[in-house]
DNA sequence: TTAGATGCAAATAGTTTGCATTTGT
DNA sequence: ACAAATGCAAACTATTTGCATCTAA
C-alpha cells in the first residue's frame, strides 16, 4: 500500500500512531472537506468511500486528531454537534454570523508575536490555535 | 422582585427578554463559576439553588445566552459536552493544554486594531471574539 | 509477533420537543 | 391580558463501551 502520505499523515505515524485504513479515510475525508465539517458528514462520507469503517473508528479517529491539534472542535450553530475545523497550519481563523451562522474565514497572522509572548511569559508552548469571531455578516447587517 | 439587576440581565431585558427566574438563576451560576463550566455543572447548582427549575429552561437559557454572546460554547475534552465560557466584555482568551486540559486564561487586547481591519474589509459588524491557544502547559514540557 | 486498532451492537448520556400551565410586563 | 416562558416526561440523537477479531509495523 503505497499512497502518497499527506504531511498529516506523517505527523500522525511520527506522533507513535498506526496509519489504518479508517485513519486514513477519515483524514482524506477532511482534507478535501474544506475546512469545516461536522461529525455527521464525515461518518456520510466516510462510509461511502467503505462502508466496512464502523462509526465507532470515525468518533475514536476524531477524538485523536483533535488531541494532535490536526482538528479542533467547534459550535456553530447546533448545540448536538460540534463542527470540525482543520487546523491547517496549527491555526484557524473565522468568523460565525450569529443570525444566519455563515462561516467566513480570512487569513491574518499577527498572532505570531503573541504566541512567542505568552510562550515565554506562561512558560508553555503552544501549537496551535483557534480564532473566532461573532458578530453579523453584510448580509445579515 | 427588586434585585440588582447585573449588566448582562440589562442587556437581556433590553433584547426583549423576559427576565425569568430560570434565566437569573442560570445568569447567576454562569457569573458566580469562574468563567468556564459545563452545562452538567450548570445544570447541578442550577437545580441546588432552585430544584424547581426544569433540566430543558436550563439547556433553553444556555441556548439563548448562546446567541446573545453572552456566553460561547467551546470544547475543552469531553466530546459529549461543551464547556461554557463566559464572554466578560464580548471576548475571551484561553489557552488549553493538550495534555493535562488545564485552562490558562489570560489578557491581551492586540485583537482590537484586527477587529476594525476586519470589519471594514469584510463588511461586518463583530461584536465579540474567542481566541484559543493549544499547546503544553508547564507541568507537561 | 504483538500491541494497537477495528467493527459490531448494545448501552449510555446529553439534549430537545410537545403541550398544558404559569409568569413577567 | 396575553405573549412569552416554563416544567415535565417522553422521544431522540449522538457518542461511547466491551469484546472478540484483525492488522500495521
Amino acid at each position: 500500500m503505497s499512497e502518497e502520505l499527506s504531511p498529516r499523515a506523517v505527523r500522525l505515524r511520527d506522533a507513535g500512531h498506526k496509519l489504518t485504513n479508517a485513519r486514513l479515510t477519515v483524514l482524506d475525508v477532511l482534507e478535501t472537506s474544506g475546512g469545516h465539517i461536522t461529525s455527521a458528514e464525515v461518518l456520510e462520507r466516510v462510509s461511502a468511500v467503505d462502508p466496512s469503517i464502523g462509526r465507532a473508528s470515525v468518533f475514536r479517529t476524531l477524538d485523536l486528531f483533535t488531541s494532535l491539534s490536526i482538528i479542533r472542535p467547534t459550535y456553530i450553530h447546533t448545540s448536538l454537534t460540534p463542527t470540525y475545523v482543520l487546523l491547517p497550519d496549527g491555526h484557524h481563523h473565522h468568523i460565525i454570523c450569529t443570525n444566519c451562522n455563515r462561516v467566513i474565514e480570512f487569513e491574518e497572522c499577527a498572532l505570531d508575536k503573541m504566541t512567542q509572548e505568552l510562550e515565554t511569559r506562561l512558560h508553555v508552548r503552544l501549537t496551535g490555535h483557534l480564532l473566532e469571531f461573532y458578530g453579523l455578516c453584510d448580509r445579515c447587517l
